[in-house]
DNA sequence: CTATTGAAGTAGAGCGCTCTAACACTTATG
DNA sequence: CATAAGTGTTAGAGCGCTCTACTTCAATAG
């Protein structure tokens, strides 16, 4: 930096006032500046501009599960509304797990991000209070109530709803649920079965197994379910990533999707709308939950709101053809 | 720090000593030294210490389409063994452009990683090499020659051969390719191709449309097969992201695989791996990429090799149940 | 013609750490 | 018993920026 000044004839205080563009330099010393940079191959040091201003422009972005393309897909949501702020983004990635998650929002404590938006996180409510304490924190795509950070939720109840609402609608009455365990939105997810389960008066047809968040979960559920002495006509997945594993299980057993049959997912990712798989889910709008989440952390670091807001937006279900009518009773 | 010490009883330089776990310091003044920082809830400021010591202990990874569940496998195996050297692992994602990943390392130079790993990058020689001049730099999943930046590669070509081989053993004769134009090893996989094509006397059959590196592309090949003169029996994709876009395209018009028609993918990709799917592909040892890329990139982190080095490790073939017997030869 | 304003630029302190060199102090060495 | 060698500790100078307060100079106002 120094040598950039001495070289465009200016201080070293204006060198830095054009690296942050400010109007308050005249269009020729702007000029010099630039091409004495250019020349130099000067390039400011993040680290030292953070360590005088405190800020990095930056969103440190923690996605639970790398291997779920949902987290992909929200992340691309994330991203193009950060940028559209004047943000950028830095990924990490909590491997399917708290202690991950801790981990990657502990480097971004360290890297002093502006702020970190936690994605689908497996910590608990106090872990990520304690982690509100210390910098501007948004969770997304994990339901809980807290007025230290924000949060930004598709509502998994209703999600729950209109899958047994659909499934009811087929004729069937047997649902099973692939639990999601302590994976984010899990518990609601459930509550929005058991629900909906109660509203058609299907309380005893109720079933839960599983489960991990992830594909063998899939597997492991059907391989309970064929265990049983019932098994159900219906099975709703937690996420789509299991309801896939739970498609392999249920073909290497002979059973026909959606014949003998019907599965249903949650997330609606990229491979429920492959043709291949034609996945039934539960749609969550992730371009518009990325979006929230950037406006409301920039919102937080921009000090122009301190108390905590809690956006739930509505999903939709989208009809493939993993889910059909229940094939007709017979001796059950 | 200022806090801890006086806290302690102790200057701030030992502070400074404890926190990077030196040898050097009683155990006596160590644990008094813990508990002032236990106490104050003091966390070391990444910034400062890396403005001071121009170390950061961290390896920025760019990896280019986030979508695709083969950078996720390989971002698996780099973190565990960066975490095994001592380094942690930040991602950022290039979202399927050059443009993008040059943005993804831009910001990892501001940062000031003390390396980067690109995966799969669309980055031209140049450009890297540009890079490689301002930072440690590995290179993985793109077969490029420069002596100014290491490498790590699956022999393409070598999986190419694999697929020809493995297709005409089962009489094939007319095989397609769908290219993966600029995606990182497209250049090699085709090459391949053409000379596994070329040695078992096919040259005439050779067939390559194409594309981009996404399942579009396996959409778009398809129709473009099927607006063709005469339908290959077995088509060969660029990766398996493309493969399950053909897939889903074989299957609209009517075709079954691999009774019609065999189709074989690239990577290995969890989704492969599916029952419902059963995808042949080629495998790639992603942990054993992972591990040589970070052992690569600490060497040079670490001074101790200057000179460039190139990986290359073989490939081998996953068959399952998208690739059979040639249909009986009817008319042509 | 002096006072006021504003725009363009600068000096210098500091952000929170690491690192070098020096300093006590103890313990072995001939 | 002087000297060397080692151990634990510290002062203080940076690392490369930003930010506050200040200066300078020209344009405008009264």
């Amino acid at each position: 930096m120094e040598d950039v000044a001495s070289k465009a004839g200016v201080s070293r205080a204006l060198v830095s006032l054009v690296m942050r563009n400010s109007p308050k330099v005249s269009e020729h010393s702007r000029a010099a500046v630039l091409a004495a940079a250019d020349e130099l191959g000067y390039r400011p040091n993040l680290m030292a501009r953070n360590l005088a201003s405190r800020r990095t422009m930056t969103i440190g972005l923690v996605l639970n599960d790398l291997h779920n393309p949902f987290f992909a897909e929200i992340a691309d949501g994330i991203h193009e509304a950060a940028i559209a702020a004047g943000y950028r983004t830095v990924i990490n990635t909590g491997r399917r797990s708290a202690a991950g998650d801790q981990a990657a929002a502990d480097t971004f404590l360290e890297f002093r991000t502006d702020g970190i938006i936690l994605v689908g996180p497996w910590l608990d409510r106090s872990e990520m209070e304690h982690l509100a304490r210390e910098t501007n924190l948004v969770v997304v795509a994990r339901t809980v109530e807290s007025d230290v950070f924000d949060t930004v939720n598709t509502d998994e109840r209703v999600g729950g709803h209109l899958i047994v609402d659909h499934l009811t609608g087929l004729g069937h009455r047997h649902i099973a649920y692939i639990d999601g365990g302590e994976g984010s939105g899990a518990v609601e997810r459930r509550s929005g079965y058991l629900e909906g389960m109660g509203a058609h008066g299907l309380e005893s047809e109720v079933t839960i197994v599983g489960g991990t968040y992830d594909d063998t979960a899939g597997i492991d559920g059907v391989e309970e379910l064929l265990a049983g002495d019932r098994m159900p006509t219906a099975i709703f997945a937690g996420n789509d990533v299991m309801a896939l594993g739970a498609l392999d299980r249920l073909e290497d057993e002979g059973l026909v999707v959606p014949d003998d049959v019907s599965l249903v997912g949650f997330d609606n990712t990229s491979l429920a709308a492959m043709h291949h798989i034609g996945l039934t889910s539960v749609d969550q709008p992730r371009l518009v939950l990325g979006a929230l989440a950037v406006q409301s952390l920039v919102e937080r670091i921009e000090q122009r709101r301190t108390d905590a807001t809690h956006h739930v937006v509505a999903p939709t279900l989208v009809t493939r053809t993993t889910s059909g009518p229940a094939p007709e009773v017979t001796t059950s």
